[in-house]
RNA sequence: GGCGCCGUACCCAAGUGGUAAGGGAGAGGUCUGCAAAACCUUUAUGCAUCGGUUCAAUUCCGAUCGGCGCCUCCA
């Protein structure tokens, strides 16, 4: 197993990485908010937190991978002057708050089954977790670090020692209200409220009582609350988009601490964003682009899940329908040239990873390096070009570790297959009917007739390949 | 106003103080009755611009220009 090495949002360095308990790591993922489908953008983070769990099962760790579903919602300001974004979802499709919940979770996990995306060993969603929450904000509370406002529970930040130094903020830089009024029930403008008891909902589902009135979580509150739970009051990694860092993952901290006075996340991961030539997408403004909008297209997900692959986590990756287009060839030709060498492997038994050839167990070597060095997945692709490319290797060795590469990258080379499985039998046979006479006319040095089914065949997106074997034909790339 | 990131060929993109991965697209060639596939060759003396440090910078430092993110909810 290689060193792995991880870049520490806290601190700002590659560090290496240890568990806290040998062999075991808990991992916990930010997850959706189910007010709407997943957009890419969300799901380029998915899929990073995906090679970044199989990676480590790789190298032979036990991961146990959380991921809250956000069936609470939030207001689109903590002032409690916004509208809840789950209850106006509702309200626009004309359904219950938890039906719209539910709908959008099953729609998400949808979406993440199809880009080859783990699922996660435990999935908790926030209401059924109030009670863990309420409990945590009880030893906040004891702790001194909150006050009642307006109504409103909140964490005072002051208290808190080391408030920011995971987003490197200082408070007194922060422009309060550059963007947004400022809760005048604050102490300070980066408070943040435990406990809503002012609250606008007309449903009633998303009420619970509480020590400090009837009301809802706050946002921060249940990754605190559902992560302790289920991983410890301390644990390894914590990960999500760079856009939680300075505020929900800032708060995170805070309160959990607090409410712990010990080390919550040892290492912080954060992926940066997708982006179109306008900047982000983003969800609450409205127009974004689902899988399901791609494959309308005729990509497939594991061609945006390839796309993905091309750049480092770490990176934004400008997104466009070109530069899917190039991710969608490329990932086929990939899938042609494997299915290639695994014809001429032929059916013989596959060699498991300790007889390899060496050149392929080298080739294994570094790919496993590039892995561990703060997944660098670009690289680890170009390894397996690489590895697809070598004359000097055998192919079912080629096949063998290729496959085991993609036990980490997901692209599809197992499932692979040959397009031309999906031709109905009808067809099958018509083809098989134009080919033989194209045959036939060649033998009879008839170019033309030859020429002209070669055309007829193209035109029902047929392409023949002659060989000294004979001919054979597959489908056209799209 | 504050914090941070980025600017690499036609496109996506990796990377390093010692001279630019990979993929897509294009061009030429081998092969072929014609094709396709495959293979070979080829496409940045150059990494936004201008300075500086250095034996050596795309890689470090500074400035400038341009783009993006965050300081509301957001992956």
């Amino acid at each position: 197993m290689p060193v792995i090495k991880l870049f520490n949002t806290m601190g700002r360095s590659i560090e290496e990485f240890t568990p806290l308990v040998p062999g075991k790591v808990g991992f916990y993922g930010c997850g959706p908010t189910v007010y709407n489908y997943a957009h890419i953008g969300n799901l380029r983070t998915y899929v990073f937190e995906d090679i970044l769990v199989r990676s480590l099962r790789r190298f032979g760790l036990d991961v146990t991978h959380v991921m809250n579903i956000t069936d609470v919602g939030h207001l689109s300001g903590d002032d409690d002057t916004g509208e809840d974004k789950m209850v106006r979802s509702a309200r626009e499709r004309g359904q219950s708050v938890l039906q719209i919940a539910s709908y959008y979770t099953d729609a998400f996990f949808a979406d993440t089954d199809r880009l080859g995306i783990a699922r996660p060993s435990v999935v908790c969603k926030a209401t059924e977790h109030v009670q863990d929450m309420i409990k945590l904000i009880q030893r906040i509370e004891k702790g001194g670090y909150t006050y009642v406002a307006g109504g409103n529970l909140y964490f005072d930040v002051s208290k808190f020692p080391n408030y920011g130094k995971l987003a490197n903020l200082r408070l007194e830089d922060l422009k309060a209200g550059a963007r947004i009024e400022v809760d005048e029930n604050k102490k300070n403008p980066q408070d943040f409220v435990l406990w809503f008891t002012k609250s606008k909902f007309e449903n009633q589902a998303l009420l619970w009582d509480s020590p400090w009135g009837v009301g809802y979580p706050g946002w921060h509150v249940e990754c605190s609350a559902m992560s302790m739970k289920y991983l410890g009051e301390s644990f390894d990694i914590h990960a999500g988009g760079v856009d939680h860092i300075p505020v929900h993952h800032t708060n995170e901290i805070a309160q959990s601490e607090a409410a712990t006075g010990k080390p919550w996340v040892r290492y912080w991961l954060h992926a940066e964003f997708l982006v179109l030539d306008k900047g982000k997408m983003s969800k609450s403004k409205g127009s974004f682009i689902t899988l399901q909008n791609l494959i309308d297209e005729g990509f497939e997900a594991l061609d945006y899940r390839y796309f993905c692959l091309g750049g480092h986590y770490r990176s934004q990756l400008s997104f466009s329908s070109d530069a899917l287009a190039q991710a969608k060839a490329s990932r086929h030709t990939m899938l042609d040239r494997f299915l290639d060498l695994k014809a001429q492997a032929g059916t013989n038994p596959l060699p498991n990873r300790n007889s390899l050839h060496a050149g392929a167990l080298e080739r294994l070597e570094r790919f496993d390096n590039l892995l561990a060095d703060d997944l660098a997945v670009p690289r680890a692709l170009a390894e397996l070009w690489g590895l697809l490319k070598d004359p000097s290797l055998p192919p079912i060795d080629v096949v063998v570790a290729a496959l085991d590469m993609d036990t980490v990258l997901g692209i599809g080379l197992a499932q692979a297959k040959r397009d031309e499985k999906s031709i109905s039998n009808d067809e099958r046979a018509k083809i098989q009917a134009l080919v033989e006479r194209r045959t036939e006319a060649k033998k009879a040095k008839n170019w033309a007739e030859a020429d002209a089914l070669r055309q007829e065949l193209k035109d029902m997106g047929v392409v023949l390949e002659d060989s000294p074997a004979g001919t054979t034909w597959k489908l056209a790339k799209a």
